[in-house]
RNA sequence: GGCGACGUGGCCGAGUGGCUGAGGCAAGGGCCUGCAAAGCCCUCCACAUGGGUUCGAUUCCCAUCGUCGCCUCCA
């Protein structure tokens, strides 16, 4: 079974699910008012992975991912290109879908949205003034964080110590609350501004809310897994459990946080990579397959620079495989090698040792091919092994390229001016299809070309 | 001020108290090929600095230098 760092408890250990044989993951979505960039994709990709390999292991996945389509950012964004708001958290919402179906990011279980859940909200934040842990000010509903007792659990931090050093971000409602740590829950609407009714006074909810009720709605108490990226653990992931703890709720069974998308140079990560400045830059302007082969090979913990060498190098790591997919196309299924397999999820199973399993599966197909050059039938085994492996990482292996017309007839015509061993003419060919961007390789059967 | 990461061979990136210096990319040599490509084989022997613990440390401890993240709505 899995054993995962938990930011809980700081420890790797074992996953333990509600109900055997199912998993209920909590992925903490995006804010809709921009379009994704590549951290936003190193997230949803590492937690891609882990879904997939979850349900390769044959457990019942359910990951719920929102959308928060509610927030200042939208807000100011609607208010300074003077557009209507839900224009931008549609656009947003489907560019972000866009950019994750190019990834191969398979949709999440269910994509609950902030506002089609305001309601619960407003009961939520109301049990929580009933009971005393909540309280209203002129601008806001507030939560006490000093009624939770371990505030702090998830950053390991001492509320004292927290307050000490601060950032200097802007704090809303900083004037009036009680204590300088207590967080809105409800934000009290301005003139203009989007607004639902509440007995509190119209407004919206604060980002902390919505994934709680969500995920409580969806998974229920007491779900298995909640994750995201590593600054969402304070302030909101703190902040979610703190809601659930103040009203008695159990909340994720275990936390699991990714590192960032860094860059060596201090650059920013649109520089180093030149034309790339978002996630849609990239997916265009690179195999996309070649950020999750990228993010593989580095643990998801880490942290990972992004830069046009190491997507270039991933990329011509998945022409390879590619190569690979073509060469053993047509050698038939197999029983996948039951000692490869074995080991990948040894890999897997101890806090998602990506990095060993690719090193794994680059020596599986290595093998593989060392075995088709060699004519042996082990061959059969061992490319089901790989194909099991990229079923599970997600990866899709292209074996056959849609080949036009007139590159097909050049292929043909290569292999003729060989078979007639008129030389000049199959490189005048070769170098005309290389130019044209194809790799061309031969083999047993012929000239066949690839991108 | 607090919490926490990290500094490994040309580049990226794992890992461990003493035979893994993983793996990928790049480079060089070889096999294969009409020549290539693809594939296979081989080579390139690192672990920030200074101490300490130890029979032995890249791996444990301490310090130093350097880089970075979070500390109220940023994956």
């Amino acid at each position: 079974m899995l054993h995962l760092y938990d930011t809980a408890t700081r420890k790797v250990r074992e996953l333990e699910l509600r109900e055997p044989g199912k998993v209920g993951i909590y992925l903490c979505g995006p804010t809709v008012y921009g379009p994704p960039h590549i951290g936003h994709g190193r997230a949803t990709l590492v937690y891609d992975v882990l879904r997939r390999y979850l349900e390769w292991t044959g457990l019942q996945v359910r990951l719920v991912s929102n959308v928060t389509d509610i927030d200042d950012a939208i807000i100011n964004r609607a208010n300074t290109e003077n557009r209507p708001w839900q224009e931008i958290t549609h656009k947003c919402e489907s560019v972000w879908f866009e950019a994750m179906g190019k990834l191969g990011v398979a949709r999440p279980s269910d994509i609950p949205h902030a506002t089609e859940y305001v309601d619960q909200m407003v009961t939520m934040i109301g049990q929580l003034v009933e009971i005393g842990r909540a309280y209203a000010t002129e601008d806001g509903v507030y939560l006490n964080v000093a009624t939770v007792e371990d505030y702090g659990l998830l950053v390991n931090q001492k509320l004292s110590d927290m307050l000490e050093g601060g950032s200097d971000r802007e704090v809303y409602g900083a004037e009036n609350k009680h204590h300088p740590a207590d967080f809105v829950l409800w934000k009290m609407a301005k003139p203009g501004e989007p607004s639902w009714p509440s007995k509190f006074g119209d407004g919206r909810p604060g980002w902390h809310s919505e994934c709680v009720v969500m995920s409580l709605d969806l998974l229920g108490e007491g779900f298995d897994l909640h994750c995201g990226g590593m600054d969402l653990k304070f302030p909101h992931h703190e902040n979610e459990r703190a809601q659930a703890i103040a009203l008695g709720k159990r909340f994720a069974n275990h936390w699991m946080h990714n590192g960032f998308v860094v860059d060596t140079e201090g650059e920013k990560m649109s520089k180093s990579l030149g034309n790339v400045d978002n996630l849609l830059d990239l997916v265009e302007n690179y195999d996309p397959r070649a950020y999750r082969m990228l993010l593989l090979q580095s643990h998801y913990r880490g942290p990972v620079s992004v830069t046009k060498d190491n997507i270039e190098a991933a990329e011509k790591v998945m022409a390879g495989f590619d190569s690979f997919a073509a060469r053993t196309a047509d050698v038939g299924d197999a029983t996948p090698d039951q000692a490869v397999l074995v080991k990948f999820r040894e890999f897997m199973d101890n806090d998602l040792d990506t990095p060993g399993a690719t090193a794994l599966l680059f020596d599986t197909v290595r093998r593989a091919n060392a075995a088709l050059d060699a004519g042996s039938k082990e061959v059969a085994a061992l490319a089901a092994a790989v194909r099991e492996i990229c079923t599970a990482f997600g990866l899709v292996l292209v074996a056959t390229h849609d080949v036009p017309a007139e590159i097909a007839a050049k292929a043909t015509a290569l292999d003729a001016a060989r078979a007639a061993k008129d030389f000049a003419k199959a490189d005048a060919l070769r170098d005309e299809l290389k130019v044209a961007g194809w790799t061309v390789e031969t083999t047993s059967k012929g000239t066949v070309v690839r991108r």
